[in-house]
DNA sequence: GAGGATACCGTCTAATCTGGATGATGCAAA
DNA sequence: TTTGCATCATCCAGATTAGACGGTATCCTC
């Protein structure tokens, strides 16, 4: 991801990297900032990254990607991956620990419809201009949003419709 | 999710926590076996369990709730996630930093065939014998799985249909 | 009934990651 | 000038991960 995120900046400090992901790529994929700085310190002493450090004041460090760094960042995407990941959703667990459907699909949709909604705004205006990639990324999380906002609609209302 | 599926099995030591897990709840939420056996031992100390010990061979733990673990666990299920949890899906993150579609999504579909497939087995021989909370979360799992199967089969098929 | 293969089970370690605090720098407005 | 806010880097304790390791029980074979 460290990798990946400075390639499209070009060059980067730590913190802009954060910055992007946040905005990007964080929507389904996060690392703390923390793990930021130190993951592009270990790259850049794996020669993946060279550093420029400034001398005074912030002494921020810039990173960009080396010969190496970019031969690596290939070499992953050439490798397809074959794991699928998790859907790790606080809500879901505790729909399959015995919740109460009502209150937790109330909540839950409340949180997706804003997710989805900044989803789709962020399609309708920025979408043509997207890499493909990215743009692909923000339609499959689109999609599950939608998906969500089913699976929780029908238990929200399923008591209106069991009740009489 | 210790204390849910200590409820769920009424006592148990954390190595059969891990085999319980693996094949229900764990597709969605993991930890790891190591874990397991820290949390349950935090979890004791800290009143929400009761721990008994064998004093002879394996010497295994056998965990039950307490009135403390089963209020805690009752405050837990009645506060219901805001959160919605991330999708991180490895190859989703390989498609959005420029990964070429044809290759990956075959990948891709490979494994969510074979995932979808033993979740509808599953549902089709345990399904209405599930508790409604595990059944829910199964079926939530399967549409998941099937929103990633028309993902990835669309790009899949991209390229035949543009090529000529 | 000895020996070995295999499954069962718990513990350990190093490396990494998390959440959040801390504190410093730079910039702009009052 | 000072005050406030955004920018930026680092640090820490505790939690988590991946996987090795070692011991215990069971079962099969000769």
């Amino acid at each position: 991801m460290v990798l990946g995120l400075i390639e499209l900046a070009g060059s980067a400090t730590p913190y802009q990297l954060k910055q992007v992901a946040a905005q990007s790529v964080g929507n389904f994929w996060t690392m703390q900032h923390a793990q930021i700085y130190t993951e592009s310190e270990r790259l850049a002493k794996a020669g993946l990254l060279s550093e420029e450090r400034e001398e005074t004041g912030r002494r921020r460090r810039t990173y960009a990607l080396t010969e190496a760094g970019r031969k690596e960042l290939d070499a992953w995407r050439a490798t397809p991956a074959t794991e699928i990941g998790e859907l790790r959703s606080p809500g879901l667990l505790q729909l399959f620990f015995g919740a109460e459907k009502e209150p937790l699909a109330r909540a839950q949709l409340e949180t997706h419809t804003r997710t989805l909604a900044g989803y789709e705004e962020l399609h309708a205006s920025a979408g043509q201009w997207l890499p493909e990639g990215q743009r692909l990324a923000l339609e499959a999380g689109i999609a599950h949003e939608r998906e969500w906002l089913r699976f929780w609609g029908d238990l929200a209302g399923d008591d209106d419709r069991a009740a009489p």
